[in-house]
DNA sequence: ACCTGAACACCGTTCAAGT
DNA sequence: ACCTGAACACCGTTCAAGT
């Protein structure tokens, strides 16, 4: 691919803003936040930091780009033939599982709300909303609800796994010193917590995850049961199939 | 101001962590989260940057105390006299409230996975979903479900009011911004943002939140009455009592 | 024990100057 | 139109030196 060939400092080939997006994937991916540098991502591009300027705004811009496109990756399979309920599931694990091997997603994320990549979470999660038959004024919150619990999650992934680099350790080493931190607490101040602390430990972060989204739609079910009562196969029917 | 003139340097009383942390606080709410700098805070308490090293590891410990010190004044007050539901929703809604008026509390607890501010929340949560009849084996999930909720909100917020910041601009402004530019989405790729755009302003976050916990405790409680069906009062008696 | 403040090793961003 | 790279205005953190 584009080799340079001798002594041109001047670049053959212009740059694109699609290759520095994933240049600052890579960089990303195998630094971690603090791995993206204009200065690191210029010299493995070949040019001054200066450059990239003109293809990108700022930082900000430049990570919510290399954000946007894990996410029109993750979310490019069509909705699976399924219920809503099982499509919000495969759309919300579809997150998790792209925020966990992309840690840095989890603050490029948040930092970028209202902005592309939140926006098309937000339609996916609201178009199988809708096809749940949640009430158009409700849906809103429902969506929000939804959305929320999964940067919330992401964003607790994306500490875990940064503070783990930052001490040289793995994630997984990390989780357990906080369990063997918990584990030590003032009995009488911290009951809960301590009692907790090895539980926390076997749990499996992804089914953690599915479990929480399973209490949110659970609760949007139990609100269409009570706002509706009657035969919920009657009304569900359509959207039910499977 | 503090013209550090010649000679005057030496401080009369010796700083504490606390004072640091207090210096903090205020750098952090009127200058977000760009506000706290050690330059900032050594000025402002009128020693040299090395100072603070004495008293604090770095600038991460620095804002994780700061957090703590509010998230214990937040918590502070015992729970109130009613059911588990309403403990946890006035739990949240304090947690939401804190965050609001110090909306770099989002990333700062974010940020400090597994921390003092992270387990006093924990503890109280966790407290009150065992007094919710919740069995043993589900507690940490319906835990974690709740946090993360609730950290998710706060990132959200933290990044509107920190890019409204940034921008110039105040959260409402920035958030008007959000929804016009999401009403002018092409039509087809974004039906369901579009048709949420105008919606979204006429909502209030805070009941959005709540709501949200809602879901999650509806979610809780139909779990519940499935696992063990029959007179709900019979089996919440005991937990209930207090 | 605690504080000083210069120095180090970085950042993101700008901009005159080049092609 | 696009790129160069030095320069600017910051950072967090360290550390010899002071009291």
């Amino acid at each position: 691919m584009a080799k340079t060939t001798r002594g041109t400092p001047r670049r053959e080939a212009s740059l694109s803003r699609e290759q520095i997006v994933e240049a600052s994937i890579a960089l990303l991916d195998s630094g971690g936040e603090g791995g993206l540098t204009f200065r690191a991502l210029s010299e493995r591009l070949a040019t001054g930091p200066g450059a990239l300027y003109w293809h990108v705004a700022d930082k900000r811009d430049l990570l919510t780009a290399a954000c946007d496109a894990i996410v029109a990756r993750t979310l490019q399979a069509p909705s699976a033939d399924a219920t809503p309920e099982a499509a919000l599931r495969a759309l919300a694990l579809g997150m998790f599982d792209a925020i966990d091997a992309h840690p840095w997603m989890g603050s490029a994320l948040t930092g970028a709300p209202g902005e592309l990549p939140i926006v098309r979470v937000v339609e996916r999660i609201g178009q199988q909303v809708r096809a749940l038959g949640v009430p158009d004024h409700e849906q809103w919150a429902a969506v929000a609800a939804l959305l929320s619990y999964i940067l919330g999650v992401a964003g607790q992934n994306a500490a875990n796994t940064q503070l783990a680099r930052v001490r040289g350790s793995v994630r997984s080493e990390f989780l357990d010193a906080v369990a063997n931190a918990w584990s030590r607490l003032d009995a009488d101040a911290y009951p809960f917590v301590r009692g907790m602390a090895l539980q926390m430990r076997t749990h499996d972060d992804r089914m953690d995850f599915l479990a929480g989204i399973d209490l949110i739609l659970h609760g949007l079910a139990a609100r269409r049961a009570q706002a509706q009562p009657g035969p919920v196969s009657a009304r569900k029917g359509a959207a039910r199939k499977k």
